[in-house]
DNA sequence: CCTATACATAGATATATGTCAATATATAGG
DNA sequence: CCTATATATTGACATATATCTATGTATAGG
């Protein structure tokens, strides 16, 4: 993962929602339709959300029945944690 | 720091010259003429991105004549990255 | 089949962003 | 004072983004 790549991820958790959809997932899997109650958007505004967090690989996707289960791309997750918690003030 | 905050953070990082220059800085205090020299971008492209950095206090300044020194702002950066850190994958 | 549910896609709109050229400001040196 | 250096500000422009409404698609149940 590269500096290009964390910025990108950086874009994607740029927008509050969309953390706090990532903050949500690590707790674990989640359908769209359970992660919508959690916010005051429309369901096609979280789709478009959903797809931001999904090209950027942060997460991953299942579909069961007419629902698609939403859940953190670990490998992904843990790599931008570390190149993160190397951003260290040297003072 | 709460949630709006990360995001805020997230977004002055979400482009890669801004992230680098972040990089730089936690090397050491640097003048936006020495950062300027890395990058392929005009000096008001440059000023404007270190606008971005400190509106959200993830840098500081200082004048010495004619030089403005930038440095990071480690508190700030201190919890950003446990923040992001807490972003773990319960699987 | 028909309908309801869950989700995605398309299109529109207002706003934000990254970039540059041009210009302004401030400071040091002679 | 005048000039050079360092930086900031302004204004313009093209592109990206967050959001919505409307519509399409796929699946489960009767």
């Amino acid at each position: 993962m590269n500096t290009i790549d964390v910025a990108l991820i950086c874009k994607a958790l740029s927008d509050s929602n969309r953390l706090q959809i990532l903050q949500l997932l690590t707790e674990g899997e989640l359908c769209a339709c359970e992660l919508l109650e959690h916010f005051k958007i429309t369901q096609p505004t979280l789709s478009h959300h959903m797809r931001v967090l999904s090209e950027c690989e942060l997460i991953q996707n299942r579909k069961d029945g007419t629902k698609m289960f939403y859940s953190v791309n670990c490998e992904t997750l843990t790599a931008f944690r570390n190149l993160i918690g190397e951003l260290v003030c040297k003072k």
